[in-house]
DNA sequence: GCTTTTGTGATAACACATTATCAATTTTCG
DNA sequence: CGAAAATTGATAATGTGTTATCACAAAAGC
């Protein structure tokens, strides 16, 4: 299955359900979980089954259009590609994720740690409240 | 259910299965998920059935005697508690997870990020290889 | 508009991690 | 040691997230 929102050129099909799929994966303030597609797509399509959801997000996937984010202890969440490096922020009141511009992790690339251990990648999220919640 | 490895005065019995997976997390490089647990005890307790593993780790937990460290996209772990604030090296050659001393995260508790982000707590994974791997 | 082809929704099937069950074994303690 | 009680191992049952199935609906192209 292929999707044709953005390329325009491939044999899918435009339906409702899938480009609505996609403008909330791509308007979304961080990266979504299928739950949280589905319950935000359903606003606009009701009667909106999770198997599309599934269908669409594993589509999207095989495309390279989004990327999976896995954060400790939560089901896996999707967000566009090309957005490079950032990090996450989860609010412990509303349990919304949320996109972080910010770095503040000292440890770049190729550096070895005591013990060592040599570092490619890091993977960090952030705990706390969104300006929402403490209001 | 109680063990009593450590406080040695409550109506738990001690059976070698427990002590071993005991030991095994206690004596661990970081910290393991259950299906480590079970190969790693399983080579002193031959036959030691993952049932077990479950449970003593169950009970464990609810004791406060270990605590779930949870990776992005991995299993649940389990390590001794009372390590204090650290992170974790996983390597992606052998898979395995070690803790670190460090914590290169310039964020402290308070903090608010542009956006209005107040954190609280932050997670962080390093990835590489570590130092067996990579010799 | 009509036909062909693809997509959808409901739900069954599946995969996997975790827990419950229970007969047999092991530990504890008199 | 011997009896009573707790633990174990094997496996069935459960829960949950994801995928497959299939009749019906919708999109694309003539």
């Amino acid at each position: 299955m292929l999707l044709c929102y953005i390329e325009g050129m491939n044999s899918a099909r435009q339906t409702k359900q899938r480009n609505t799929i996609i403008k909330e994966v791509v308007s979304a303030e961080g990266p979504l979980s299928i739950a949280e597609i589905h319950e935000r797509a359903s606003a606009k399509v009701p009667r909106l089954g999770i198997a599309t959801v599934y269908r669409t997000i594993k589509a999207l996937k095989e495309q390279g259009r989004v990327a999976v984010v896995e954060l400790p202890g939560e089901e896996p969440r999707y967000e566009p590609v090309g957005r490079g490096h950032h990090h996450h922020f989860r609010c412990r009141s509303c349990d919304q994720t949320f996109d972080l511009e910010v770095c503040p992790v000292g440890v770049p690339q190729g550096t070895m740690l005591p013990g060592g251990y040599t570092v490619e990648d890091h993977s960090l999220t952030l705990y706390g409240q969104c300006s929402t919640c403490l209001a």
